[in-house]
Order: structure tokens, then C-alpha cells, then sequence
DNA sequence: CATGAATGAGTATTCATTCAT
DNA sequence: TATGAATGAATACTCATTCAT
């Protein structure tokens, strides 16, 4: 292909090279944004690991805050498309969502320093009006209420409104994912997947109990 | 000057005012702490909000840092003895843990600065050993252990092994409260226990489906 | 004197030493700033002359360029004191002009940091509305009109328009001690002062000279 | 590959796009030097402006202070070629003082970014032996002596040393220059040089009060 | 006891200059 | 020759902590 231009004739920009390189930053920045926390990263730290400049990530990201949230963005950008990818060719709803769990608890289990990014984005930027995590949320959010709502249709799963079973299944693996950071998983996330299923699935009351309490408070809205 | 009993005596220290001053401090800190995030937060503010010199907060904790997981402690220790007085008059298993399942998600309603610090304590001091929370969760722990393994004795409650559902609730209780924390609660505390209980409770699969999956997934572990 | 209030009862603040430390700030920083320049300055070396700590100095002045214009302004303050004192019990007008203006050499010519601290305020904060120096020359501006206006009057100084006169001589010494100041004197302050009334009192044209190009241009603002 | 004559020729150099190209970045780099400040200006900027590369720059100037310098010098070197070739066809000694005044101050009312160079040249280059703009004062000095001389000669100027009248003059083009610029002019130029030379030429005293002082004082060296 | 004056270690970012392409 | 990617030295200001009063 060739170009009318010319006239700029010095170094040639390599695309190629650059976008590599920041992914390169974006790759040790992270890691070492998750180790020491934030406030305590010298953007110098970064630099050295990879063996170049401090000027130089600056080329990159106008300031240490861009280059952190765009590390965040980077780690949660992997889980939505890794989730994406293998949920992908699952035709099956209760697959889908059996999967689904168990990858993003995979996910997090092999990059914990994910988890450490988004405690870390809170705590240095309150400001910000949403976090990371909750912007990728809400742009799935809709796939999975599609699915519980044909699964209600379907008499398969109890007619309770689907936003709250989002809210509840939402909110457990969230706090789930944090649990293990921060204490250490005291079993393999397969395992977790295994038990969050179970319970969310078929509740932790009796047959017998669940009849009981049924018959005793004559909850509306939660008609089988 | 003639002091009456020997030479211990001298100034005695008015220890309840120097209690309540302590407080004060640690009601102060909180506040700040939350409001502005640990590394952003300078002494100098307490003092000022207190309207005593910096100095003085020094005479009261040895140091930032001990100052600021003083006031963690204090928020969970609030919750502790809330939830205590809150479920010592109850009876009922089930009830004691709806009730101390709203009041958990009360007490963080209404204190969303512990909630912040909690945040604030993980960024901060990732070398700790374990967040104040969970010395508290595990200090519990048992307490539920025991009423859980009542309710399975007496076949009101699935036998699963008890720790996977204090691991189920706990964490989404957990998962609940940084939720609401973050994205402000899109429904009230009363709501969100409530839908708790239901799913944890009857689980989300319709009668149908529970029979249908129990068939096909022999699931040893979870007879009813 | 009683004062009621109490209250306070920590380290009382001793005012005296605190004036007196401004000044001492002030003082060094002049020296050094009229030495190194103002971009080049470290407020470290301030307070290394000082013996003092770096912080220090931000306790007296909220950043280095308020301590730097502080600085210049002392500077003209001192000037437009020496003069008023100097001028105080002067009666003669003629007197007045030459005791004025030798005194204004003589201040720069002991104070060279002066004038250099004006360059560098002009130099690094083009965007101040008036430089320090001529908000000084406002001030006294009046003082002088009357002056001249009276000499007009008593028809012992040429019918010019009095801001003419003011302007040609405010040049004048503005453009002396800048001179001075960038090249060395190369003659003392008191011949600068003789040399300047000589030619602005006189004219430098013969007396032959003068009446012929009187003749000439009918110069009809400058009658005698 | 042949050449005709020997090894030198190689690429020729295009002298003449080489010399316009230095006097664009000469050109740029002055307005952008005296619009931002000598420290505040990187060479971005100018590079930016003329949309070549940084690099660029320094093909042509060794370094940003010799850019500036340059730059400064060419300011002053415009002035002296403009005083020149106005100056070039006056025969009458006087009309040369005044014409030559009149173009000294259009010159900085015209360029006032000279004005600015000189002063953060000043500023940023303290060491330099002697500033740019006295050496070429320096340069011209000469030449206005001679011209004193004769009119002194010629009795049409009063017999006044001729340094002083150089220096008197000097330093208040100098100090009005510096002013109009620092305050902005509040008269025109041509007014200015007319308010100077008739200062200068006859004096401010009345022909009364100079006959007067003249007796009082018996100033020896300034016989008339 | 209470205070706040004093301290100085610690840090994000810029930009002149170099040099591979 | 022209370019701009890469570099790292340099810099104002803050704030936890101490301690004289």
C-alpha cells in the first residue's frame, strides 16, 4: 500500500511495539499496584521491574491514577470475556448459570490481585460515582434476567421477582470472591460453585420445614 | 503541700474522663477516617473537629495507624453487642437468625462509616494477618455452629455440613453489606433480609424442578 | 492584665518570637532568592541557612511564591520608609527631588538584592497585574504631583504638564538603578544623582542652543 | 553512484533552507520564550508550533539556553540594523539624538517580546558576564560620543563630560522601555520621545530658576 | 496534662537531552 | 536528515511524630 503523504519522515511509530508495551505496564502495574496498594506504589517500582523509565509509563498513562484504573478496567474487562467465551456454547440455562459461577470464582481465584484492585480503587477514589466491578455488573445484568425470567416461565424455577434472586446470587458471590481474598478460600472454588448451588438452588430448610413454614406464613409473592 | 495518703496519690487521673475522651477520639476518628479514606486523613483534622491540639490525640493512642484500627474495632464491636442484646431474649432458631441477619444489615445501615473502614483497613494494611471483621466472624462462629447443628438434629434444616452454610450465609451477608455500601442499597435492610431468607431458605428452583434435579444429580450429601 | 478565658492551657504561643522569625525567614530568603534566582531556589537552602527545617518555613508562609513575594514587597517597603524618614524634615522642594532621588540610589545601591528581586518577580510572574515595584510608585505618586505643581506655580519649574515630569524622571531612576544593578555602578550613587538633576534641571543643550530651537518650534506647551 | 568533484560532495546541503529553517525556530522560540518565560517554555512547545520534531531543534541549536540566547541576540541585533539604516541618512546631529530615540522605543513598542527576553535572560542567566542588551549598547557607544563631542564642540551643547550625557540617556530610554512594558505605555511612543527630549534638551527648571541655582551654585563643570 | 511549633522523610510529575530508526 | 520514543534528574509541598513550654 502506498501512502501519498511522506513529508514526515523521521521514526517511524511501530504500533505494534506500543500497543505491546502497554500492556506490558498495564501487566506489572497491577501486580504491583495489588502487592503494595496504591498509596504506596512509586510508579518508579513499576518502571524498574520492567526495566525502563519512569518517564516512560508516562508516555503511557497521563498519571499513576489513569494507569491504576485502567489496570482495574483491564482485570475485570478479562473476567467479562472469559465468562463470555465460555458460557458461549452452553445452551442449558441452569448450566449457563452453574458454569458462570464457578468460572468467575475460577477467575478470581487465579488473579487475586483483581480482587485487591477493586478494594483498592474504593478506598483511594470514594469519589468516583461507581465502581469498576458495579459498571461491569450492570452491563450483564440483563443477559442474566433474560434467563431467569424464561426459566420462571418455564415453571422451573419459583415465580419471585427476578431482580432479587439477581440481588441475593449478585451479592453472594461477590462477598464470596472477597471472603476468600481476604482470608484465604478454605476450599477450592469448585467446591464453593458446589455449595452455593446447592443451598441458592434448593434452600438449606427440610422438605418437611420448608412445607411447615409455607403453610404458616402465607408468603404472596413467593408461589411455586 | 501535704497529700494525705503517701506519695501515690498526686493528681489523680479522672480515668472517666479520660475514657470519655477516648471515645470522643475514637467517635471523631471513625467519622473522618471514613469520610476522607486513611492515607488522605491528617490528624490535624480530628484535632481540629475535636477542638483540641494534635498532641493531645498522642497522649490517647501511640499512633495513626493504632488510632484508626481502634475505631475499626470499635465499629465491630458495636455490631457484636448489638446483635447480642438484639438476640438474647429470643428463643426460636429461625428467628434468632432472621433477626440477627436484619439487624447485621441494620447496624451497617445505619453505620455506613464502619462499613468504609472496613474498606479502608484492607487497602491499608494488607500485611495484617486477618481483617478486624473476620476476628469477629470467627469469634461468633460458634454460636451459630452449635444452632445450626440443632436444627439439622431435628430434621428442620438440611443435613449439609453446617460450616458450608455459615461459609453460604456469611459470605452473602458479607457480600450484601459492601453492595449496598458501594451502590447505595437499591432497597431497604427489611427487604434485602427477607429475600435472603427466601432463597436461602426455600432455595430458587420451583417444587418441580427440586424433584427433577434430586433425581437426576444424586446428590449424597444433601438428604433431606 | 486578666484575661478570663483560660481554657487553653497548652504550650502558649510566644508572638514576639514568632514576628521575629518571620522576619529572619523573610530576610534569608531574599538573599537567596536575589542569589540563586527564583525558579532555581530550594526552600531547602532557606532553611539550611536557617538551621531550620523545611516545614518550618511553610508554617510562616503558605507557599514559596507568597514567601518570595513577601520578600519583594519588604523590600519596597524599606525603601518607601528610608525615604519618607529622609524626606521627613525637608522643607525645600528642590531639596526634596534631589535627597529623594539620591536616596532611592543609595537604597539600591546598598540593597542590590532589591533589584534583582524585582527582575526575578517580573521574570516568573508575568501574569501579576502590576509588578510590586510600580503598585509602590502609585502610592507615593501623588506626593510628588503636588510637589511639582507647587514648583510650577511659583513659576520656579517650566510650565510642563506635571505627569510628563514624573514619568521622564521615574525612567530615569527606574532605568539608573537597573543599569546599575546589571552592569555595576561605574560611578557612585551620589554622582548618578548630581549627573541626573544636572540634566533634567538644566537641559543638556547650550544656553545659545536653547533660545535657537526655541525660536524654531514654538513649542507652545513648554513656555517658560 | 558517481560524483563529480571528489568524496566532499555527498548530499549538498541546502544552506539557504537550512538558514531559513534556523531563523523560523529563532522566530517561534522568541514569542514563545517571551510569552511563557524562559523556565515555563519547553521545547516541545516550539517544536509543536512550527510542527517539526524536538529533535529538530536541537539540529540547529545545542541546547534550549543557546536557543534562547540566540534568540535574545537576534532581538537586539533587529533593533541595532533598524537604528542603523533609519539613522543612515541624517546629517544633523540632533535630529539623529531625536530620530534615533523615537526608533528605540517603536522598535520595543513594536516587539515587546524583546523586552521580555531581556528580562528572563537576566533572570535565568544571572552568570552571564554582561546581558545581551549592554553589549550592544556597548557596541554603539562610540558613535553617539563622537556625536556629543562635536556638538559640544560646536557650543550647541553645554560642556557636560561626555559619559554623563551618554549614561544620563541611556538609562532612560532603558528605564522607559523597561516601564512601557512592565505597565503598558500610557502615552504614545512619538509623545514619549518628544516628553524626553524636551526634558532633556532644556530642563525642567524655569529660565528664571536656572539663572538663579547657577549662581547660588557655582557648578564648575557645567558652564554654559 | 495539653498544646502546637518544629521537623524532614517521602512522592507525583515534568522536560531537556539523547539516539535508534 | 528528521523524528519522537525513551530517559531520569530535579522539585514543591505534606503530615506523622516529637517535645519544649
Amino acid at each position: 500500500m502506498v501512502t501519498v503523504s511522506a513529508r514526515k519522515t523521521g521514526r517511524p511509530k511501530n504500533e505494534l511495539l506500543t500497543a505491546r508495551r502497554r500492556e506490558e505496564i498495564l501487566h506489572a502495574a497491577a501486580h504491583i499496584f495489588a502487592e503494595r496498594g496504591y498509596p504506596n506504589t512509586d510508579l518508579q517500582a513499576v518502571a524498574d521491574t520492567l526495566q525502563i523509565g519512569k518517564g516512560t509509563i508516562y508516555r503511557y498513562f497521563p498519571s499513576k491514577r489513569d494507569l491504576f484504573l485502567a489496570a482495574v478496567d483491564q482485570g475485570m474487562h478479562q473476567l467479562q470475556e472469559l465468562i463470555d467465551t465460555t458460557l458461549s456454547g452452553i445452551e442449558d440455562p441452569f448450566e449457563k448459570i452453574v458454569v458462570g459461577l464457578r468460572t468467575y470464582l475460577a477467575y478470581f481465584n487465579e488473579h487475586p490481585e483483581t480482587a485487591e484492585l477493586l478494594i483498592q480503587e474504593r478506598a483511594a477514589f470514594r469519589d468516583r460515582k461507581k465502581p469498576t466491578y458495579f459498571e461491569y455488573c450492570d452491563a450483564v445484568a440483563n443477559t442474566w434476567q433474560v434467563i431467569f425470567e424464561n426459566l420462571i416461565r418455564e415453571g422451573r424455577v419459583r415465580d419471585i421477582p427476578v431482580d432479587r434472586i439477581l440481588d441475593v446470587l449478585g451479592n453472594l458471590m461477590y462477598g464470596t470472591m472477597f471472603t476468600n481474598f481476604f482470608t484465604g478460600p478454605n476450599k477450592s472454588f469448585e467446591e464453593q460453585a458446589r455449595d452455593i448451588v446447592d443451598i441458592t438452588f434448593f434452600g438449606i430448610l427440610s422438605r418437611k420445614e420448608q412445607r411447615r413454614q409455607q403453610r404458616v406464613v402465607n408468603r404472596p409473592e413467593t408461589r411455586e
